[in-house]
DNA sequence: GCGACAG
DNA sequence: ATCTTGTCGC
């Protein structure tokens, strides 16, 4: 028969790696950087020439080696000026709410080389795969690592994190009775808090992404900057950084059969 | 209690 | 996140 605690653990096998514990150390960091956080432009609109995109793609096979990436595109051509990888291995979980403990690390170690290495190219603004307040307690990846590196940030979400009432047929619901032919929707939560917007970046995208404030910039500013980086669905940023990541841990890929084939 | 839950 | 070619349409 077994035990309350050793059902627990068969059921829930995270619970396993991740306690109670960390998640209460989690809470009290993300709440302590959180009183840095900075919801307005603060930052030359002017100057704004490069703009930085990060994201992490991980291997199917061994899920903990992942490659982190940073790309910097040019904003008015949308070409690529700067690109970096980073091959780790991640013991963090993925859970819920507490993304950054996972892919915050090694995006903060690109962001710093490049300091070092390129400054020239160094973006005024980051936008992030993965959201800014648009979060349980108002600090998702974005703002996190915004804070941390002090650099303008804007959280994009591929899919809706349920916050505040918030959910995924609401949210087709606003669209749908959206009164122009607005393609941009206010995310307002049942407190009447404004978390970000659902914007359907394309005109043939039935599906919308999620912008969010991430740090020192206005919701207006970002939706104005990610509707201008938008080819396709994905803003082009965060798109470069997902394809070349993805291409990266392929020819990793590749170097690591040949080494067991011969 | 059940389901939902960024990447 | 990851699995994954062809295929439908402009």
């Amino acid at each position: 028969m077994l035990s309350e605690e050793e059902k627990q653990v068969k059921s829930y096998p995270e619970a396993a790696t991740t306690s109670s514990v960390e998640i209460q150390n989690w809470i009290e960091a993300q709440d302590l950087l959180k009183k840095k956080l900075i919801k307005e432009d603060e930052f030359e609109g002017d100057s704004l020439k490069y703009v930085g995109g990060v994201d992490i793609s991980f291997l199917k096979e061994d899920s903990s080696v992942a490659c982190g990436t940073l790309v910097v595109l040019n904003l008015q051509t949308l070409q690529v000026v700067y690109e970096d990888f980073s091959l780790v291995t991640v013991q963090v979980p993925y859970v819920p709410g507490f993304l950054a403990f996972r892919e915050a690390p090694v995006l903060l170690e690109l962001l710093e080389r490049m300091k070092k290495r390129d400054p020239h190219l160094y973006p005024q603004l980051l936008l992030v795969d993965g959201n800014g307040i648009l979060h349980p307690r108002g600090f998702g990846l974005a703002s996190h690592l915004g804070v941390l590196a002090n650099l303008p940030t804007i959280g994009i979400g591929k899919n809706l994190h349920h916050v505040d009432g918030l959910t995924h047929s609401g949210v087709r619901r606003l669209l749908s009775e959206s009164k122009n032919n607005d393609s941009v929707v206010t995310l307002r939560g049942t407190s009447g808090c404004i978390w970000g917007v659902a914007m359907r970046s394309t005109v043939d995208s039935l599906k919308p992404i999620y912008i969010s404030i991430g740090h020192r910039v206005s919701l207006d500013t970002a939706i104005r900057i990610v509707k201008s980086t938008c080819k396709f669905r994905v803003p082009e940023p965060i798109r470069q950084a997902d394809i070349r990541s993805r291409e990266y841990l392929r020819k990793f890929q590749m170097g690591m059969s040949k080494r067991e084939t011969s």
